[in-house]
DNA sequence: TAATAATTGATAATCATTTTCTTTTGATAA
DNA sequence: TTATCAAAAGAAAATGATTATCAATTATTA
């Protein structure tokens, strides 16, 4: 935890840009949120608690910055809004999403093994793989009773 | 081609709804336009050459009606827009989807190969698996020289 | 301490998508 | 073929997420 703060601030400071009180609350309420998936709108909820005078536009742009600095990553689960996850690729710690059609939630999979793919996608030197995103459609445990 | 055509009519039947004039367009021109993904918008430019009274409402409601009817399905690209492809599966004819993070093309991929990743994660019994959406971020051949 | 650039909050603007509402149209039964 | 009626269309307004604008504030460095 206290080291995701640190990195941040190293690499802003690189970028020249500054730690500020809100941003360091912002990465601080997707922490411990951590597995939920939370839109702007809902950090913005959190972030109020322990700084009231926060501005809508602010989370905004800090998410955008956040991952500008790969520090977060965008989701999609089409309903409606983006949707922010710590990147964890620091420690090679890959995971898919698993979408439930019926009641919505997200569950994440720590599995990769799409090396096989990738090679078989690579082989034809047509296309160079940097980054991927795998989710799953179906139905969960309580759904599908 | 006409066969997409008498299977959304029947599909259509089979739920109270109508083929209209401007529906069968709509589908002609993603017909006429695969792979190319197109938005809702450019789906609008184009049918207003065939049928210039045509309104963007209309567009958006087929297709959503489209998707429903399991003719088409949504894509999104993070590019500030869903977009749409005819939906190939009754063939089982599955692809992946390869993005160029310098010049956004889109790339399909004929491959599947997901079987053991999907196994892997039926395996637990806490989750049933229907459909899979695979997007690879990458550099295309021009980007990467 | 002054100067400079970055950052913020509030608000307005944008843009894709949906809704509303009135008119029109397609499918079916007489 | 025509009358009927729900479904569908078009136009325009509404919505909702996200972005841009701008004046005021704050941090950093000379």
């Amino acid at each position: 935890m206290e080291a995701l703060i640190s990195d941040l601030k190293s690499r802003l400071k690189e970028k020249g840009y500054k730690l500020t009180t809100q941003r360091r609350i912002i990465l601080d309420v997707i922490l411990e949120n951590q597995g939920l998936h939370l839109s702007p709108e809902e950090i913005y909820d959190k972030v109020k608690n322990k700084y009231p005078e926060i501005g809508l536009a602010t989370v905004y742009r800090t998410l955008q910055l956040l991952e500008e600095l790969e520090i977060v990553y965008k989701l999609n689960f089409n309903d409606g809004c983006n949707r922010y996850e710590i990147n964890s690729n620091s420690n090679d710690h890959r995971h898919h999403h698993l979408i439930c059609l019926n009641c919505g939630k997200v569950i994440e999979v720590e599995i990769d093994l799409l090396e096989n793919l990738e090679e078989e996608i690579e082989k034809e030197g047509k296309f160079k793989i940097v980054d991927h995103n795998v989710k799953f459609f179906g139905y969960c445990e309580d759904c599908s009773k």
